[in-house]
DNA sequence: CGCTTGTGGATAATCATTATCAATAGGGAG
DNA sequence: CTCCCTATTGATAATGATTATCCACAAGCG
């Protein structure tokens, strides 16, 4: 049963219980796996870890080469590829056509505007059985992502005001 | 409050209901929005109304051609995104960077195969309170989606395969 | 029937992502 | 500590889904 609900605010009301939740330092998790541990990895972890947006590929290459100038927009797709399928992060779906990524890796819900296509951490409580998903559709439950969609603040008062300006 | 459960029982077993749930023809939906009802956006809605699985944009075009010899890959694509603009159909992402649609706009839950990248509607019971996620986002909630993540049937007798055949 | 305007189709352009591959550097063996 | 093997990096090119352009056409109105 995955309970999605005020993940982060427990995470961080218990501080080292990062293992608990399957959080290892990057070079370690890196290292588990085989997979080396260079500084471009780190550079590109510490910048995901660093923000609580969800920045594009394009944006963590911005980010990053401000701590690494000479790294390449490939090796950010790749490095960001790999940690997303080691479960280190978390790759997010905006729909508009980027590939974002999460650098908290815990099933957890997130809202998304439609307009200005920023995403958020939602703190709400869902209950998602996987075990019924599971016996109701013949796959194995490995995951699960929870979007809402909407427009957050910024965007309806960008629209109200263009309809007062009419 | 949106339960995502049975629905599609539910629909099936009371025929006549589509108007219930917003589901009008998609003639009429186009009408309303003062949209042109046209023989290709007619043949590219019943594509997704003659399926279950959740056909990406080129597999649509591959479908519609039969009944539309003459359809170009833009109309398809425009047709889609418009049609999913004012809610006749539902986009659907299976983190393989196509873009796939289903027929059936009410919210519902899906499973995506991350072998294969099959989507399956999934018929299980999921409270989402969109009240209590807008008071604790500042957003307004318009809709929701759920993806589970696992490997399906097929997938998972072809790696038993592989794995005897070492 | 004729007019207006949204729409369709062919083509080209865009742009995020992936592939290629030689040079480099991580990290275990000795 | 040094060497060596190999994963990784970064420059470049290629891929491929999606979008833009633009003219001809036809839907829907009177």
């Amino acid at each position: 049963m995955y309970t999605v609900f005020a993940w982060e605010a427990y995470a961080s009301g218990f501080p080292g219980c990062e293992r608990m939740f399957g959080l290892f330092s990057a070079a370690e998790a890196l290292k588990a796996r085989g997979m080396r541990v260079t500084p471009q990895r780190i550079a590109v972890y510490n910048v995901l870890k660093a923000t609580d947006d969800h920045p594009s590929v394009e944006t963590v290459y911005e980010r990053v080469r401000s701590d690494c100038p000479s790294i390449s927009l490939n090796t950010v797709y790749t490095t960001l590829c790999k940690m997303a399928e080691i479960g280190l992060i978390r790759p997010i779906d905006a729909g508009d056509g980027l590939c974002r990524y999460d650098g908290n890796p815990h099933p957890h819900a997130h809202v998304v505007c439609t307009s200005c296509r920023r995403v958020e951490d939602l703190d709400v409580r869902i209950d998602l059985d996987e075990k019924e998903a599971a016996s109701r559709s013949d796959y194995t439950i490995d995951d699960v992502a929870v979007y809402f969609y909407g427009k957050c603040a910024d965007c309806r008062k960008l629209s109200n005001r263009s309809i007062r300006s009419i």
